[in-house]
DNA sequence: GCAAAAGTGTTAACTGTACACCCATGT
DNA sequence: ACATGGGTGTACAGTTAACACTTTTGC
């Protein structure tokens, strides 16, 4: 057996990919991913995700909701999942860095104090981004869009009551293309992810009828259509 | 910025979860793993899968390949993907380890040769295994039967050309129950991952019409039932 | 009453499962 | 001819998308 002298070690670090549904001047809603700019090199004043060493005697979960809560303030944090590892030796071109990335989802109401140097950004329109979490951030958009489609994940995404209007701009804005409301909700209460809470909505104001209010009946991921085809 | 020697580092090595279909005395297959029993501690005489340390200027997925290859002599891979990050800081007793796992597939008809102490153990009873090798194995499982329903991953416990029955048999043994000859080859032949060679399987012998030999289309990963609930 | 927003009914298309039936070969 | 295994036709059930229609509110 090799001692252990002999055994390479790496800087491990974890990565966050958070996102959030930000409501944009124009009423509309919008996919968002938390960044930070960079003032130093490698890769300054571009973006990056929130990242940071793994300690001693830590889970990389653990490390991830660490970094999150001390250097942006960000404890309301709904799902947490681990997604990859980026391995390329040449990644940071500094000194090499292994990255496991992590997807995290943040309700819509949450309003977490950023510090100044981070912001929600669009996931549709990236800025020019550090080492590789560009591809890093179209890795957790697609799994989270995936995973919208066959679990009950939009309780990440979703405040604790909601009408089905805000929760199809929820699913709108994070898949990307239209959502019928109508289809929407038919489909979630067969599968048993939502529930009515029995009370309304206040009045829009504008007229209309009042929306009742749902609610997700967990809000723990559950994969609601196992999508097991050749079933026994 | 931290200088170097304040970050913790750590020891990184890749793991392999190798899945095999294996044809038993009594003609049935069994979904089988590639592990080899231990000869010292921690774990003495405990099985483990297939790793190794990661080198200093190698990704991941390469490590993968490379200790398969060395160690094992396994080669004939036709599927390598990545499953997970493992990071306990005690799932090593000995000195911290954090580990990649991967799940990687060997045609049916491949024989590699492999050492004394390693061998195709059978998933359904896993004997003591080392580490936290049993949960990982087990993750594989699920994922490999998952990936099964909505891409065209059987491509990779197949051989080249096959008969329906043959598929038949790899596909029950993975997912661990009846399928029906029937309807596989109508769903994968309606999602195009399967296509007719034209030539039949040589005579069984007792007689009955002989079997289409089959091909899967591309023998590259493939999702062909995207699962998009809420489509466009 | 009328506009606006929410929610329901109905239909059509598609997919997978079950099962009966036909096909090609060896003995 | 007949047994044996391979393949096809057809019917049924479940799920989702599309869209017309009804309900409930504010003005």
């Amino acid at each position: 057996m090799s001692r252990s002298s002999e055994v390479p070690v790496f800087r491990h670090e974890a990565l966050a990919v958070v996102f959030k549904i930000i409501r944009a001047d124009d009423a509309a809603s919008v996919l968002s991913v938390l960044a930070w700019q960079r003032a130093r090199d490698p890769f300054a004043d571009a973006w990056a995700l929130p990242s940071g060493p793994v300690n001693e005697d830590e889970t990389l979960g653990a490390c991830v909701a660490r970094h999150l809560a001390t250097k942006v303030d960000l404890t309301e944090i709904a799902h947490l999942e681990q997604l990859e590892t980026r391995s390329d030796p040449h990644r940071d071109p500094f000194r090499r860095t292994i990255a496991t990335a992590y997807l995290g989802l943040v309700p819509s109401t949450a309003e977490p104090h950023l510090p100044d140097n981070a912001a929600w950004i669009p996931v549709a329109d990236l800025p020019t981004m550090a080492f590789d979490h560009a591809s890093v951030v179209a890795s957790a958009t697609e799994r989270l869009q995936r995973k919208l489609s066959y679990s009950n994940l939009g309780f990440g995404l979703a405040p604790a009551t909601f009408t089905i209007a805000q929760l199809r701009d929820i699913y709108s804005a994070a898949l990307g293309h239209e959502v019928s409301a109508t289809n929407l909700q038919r489909v979630l209460q067969r599968r048993g992810q939502i529930e009515a809470t029995g009370e309304s909505a206040p009045s829009s104001g504008s007229g209309g009828r009042p929306a009742a209010l749902y609610r997700f009946s967990t809000r723990a991921l559950a994969i609601t259509d196992p999508f097991a085809t050749f079933k026994p």
